[in-house]
DNA sequence: TATGAATGAGCGTTCATTCAT
DNA sequence: TATGAATGAACGCTCATTCAT
């Protein structure tokens, strides 16, 4: 990447976060990157291009952030519950992304389809991590599969948490929603 | 709400959920209600009027349909289990309208600021029920507010599962989820 | 004029003076008069028919008013600057009709080519006035047919001033307004 | 000014002058000036903006050549008849701004108001030019305010006159209307 | 006579994309 | 490589008009 292809990526992140995909304009990413409109158009095909780049570019950091910070650990339940933290965690940096992404998790659209496929392939890569831990009986075999699915329902119930509680910081609940994610929500 | 109002009520949320709130055009949702676009503002005054009605109409339906099928439950924990159960089955008969309230739940407009409060409100009804079951210890007090939460979180996992399997049931894997939910992922 | 006929009159020159013809829409005119929307087709034939007849009507009332207010007058002299007096103080009376008239005056449409046409017959039976005070001396006979031309005019330079200046009254500024048209700008 | 700027601006006098503003499109603005419907968006912001440009150039234009026909000219009343007379003669060459602009001096609406703001500064320069006039006497000092007023009046009788009798040339009436201007209807 | 729900042509404006330089 | 003027399809919305009742 570039140094021109960079300064429209960061542009781009920074503009979809703000707006969303289709409220920003090619004219806008071009002025936060300082370039013009036609230069964007060497660099990348189509407005759709840039976003499917930011999103295969996103995932992979939050991928790789999560395994650096997760593969000292050796004890499987321990570890499950790192990546579970540390995606929780991970929120308050990427907010902007997390918010583009999940605005486009859910329609028929092209872009819509390959989001989801490329978030399917690092739910599977997610998943490997937890067949360990099933092995040793400490999760039951038949979730492994969704609990990477559980793991998104539980980062997206943070966000709108924190989207309409702009007082409180994500740190301070992420804990409880750990201990629900890997306990439940009955007391015992 | 009269015959047309009902057809049009009927073509937004077919079209929302397709394509999105920005994608659905005025003359498509015109043409899916089999009505002439000039209707549509006969009866509503924008698009952004169209969403909120819809909203409000979805939440209030859900809202209904959950009370009236846990209502007849006394004990805390099983009325718990129920609604979560329930909202997870709503989902089948609802799919467009929650695929069209989850791709607005993210951004910062107008539109989107009074879907979270709509969304809260329900959340706070919700909690209302759970009051009960913390008083006689079976659930944590301190995670009451955040359930509705987890709740939400919950229905998107499913809802991303599903579309990534279009081949699987919501009712083949509701069962898992719902566990999930009350007893968290750790085997005991 | 029938009762509803004059209910719909009464408001479409309320709402034309208000916000012109064309930002006034058949909806407003409606509401103002109390009446519904359909009604105002059955009593005329579209808008552009309204907007006839009301100046067809304002200028007869225009014209009868200055007939009754001068014709006791029987000094040629006294009686033209009559006329161009009568005419300033109606001003503040017909403020918003002529504010209406004067927007319509320019352009080549049709309604805007008989709103002239119709101007020019009042013009003519004003010169009528003037043929005599010519006979007499009074007034340079090649003058005769520009002075209704001239008085519209001065009209003109009146309405425009008291939009300019909302705190100075039109019948503070007539008398200057008619001596210059009588006497010219020159000192004597 | 660059070229396609120069074609939107004739186009757009062209299309306001013989329609006024709101019948104008910009549609066929664009098609006058030969030019994509966008392409008046990547010089204007908006029609209403387009129209203040015209305006406000319009004025400039009128002004700058008023004084430069009349400055050489030191005998003050032989000055003011000079600034009357060349004023009456620019209607033959801008007829179509003129048309334009009286089309929308009477109204309300923000765009209405600025144009009387801008011709009220340019009747201030011209004022000026007779307090000279006035302090030899010449002028009744109370008229001076008023002498734009009634110039800008009696530009509006040739206009109108000259819609009515498309036979006659401006050049025609314009000495009789000078002289009205002058001194009077009244024959001395 | 009077209504008002329904219409659809037409508007001002936006914006992703193209292309000559 | 990079530019930015130019494009035109598409959009949300308005509103004069129609017509069944």
């Amino acid at each position: 990447m570039n140094k021109t292809k960079k300064l429209i990526f960061d542009a781009s992140i920074k503009a979809f976060s703000r707006k969303g995909f289709h409220k920003s304009t090619m004219d806008e990413i071009a002025e936060i990157a300082g370039v013009a409109k036609g230069t964007l158009y060497y660099h990348f095909k189509s407005k759709e291009d840039i976003f499917k780049f930011i999103i295969d570019e996103g995932i992979r950091l939050i991928a790789d952030e999560v395994r650096d910070r997760t593969e000292h650990l050796s004890n499987p339940l321990e570890k499950i519950e790192a990546i579970c933290r540390v995606q929780l965690e991970l929120i308050t940096d990427y907010f902007e992304f997390f918010k583009t992404m999940y605005s486009q998790m859910w329609g028929d659209e092209e872009r819509q389809n390959q989001l989801r496929e490329a978030l399917s392939k690092y739910f599977n890569v997610i998943s490997e991590y937890f067949r360990e831990a099933s092995k040793e009986g400490y999760i039951d075999k038949e979730k492994i599969d969704l609990i990477p699915y559980n793991f998104f329902g539980i980062m997206s119930s943070v966000i709108v948490y924190s989207l309409l509680h702009s007082d409180i910081k994500v740190s301070e609940i992420s804990d409880l929603f750990v201990d629900i994610a890997m306990n439940g929500i009955v007391q015992r």
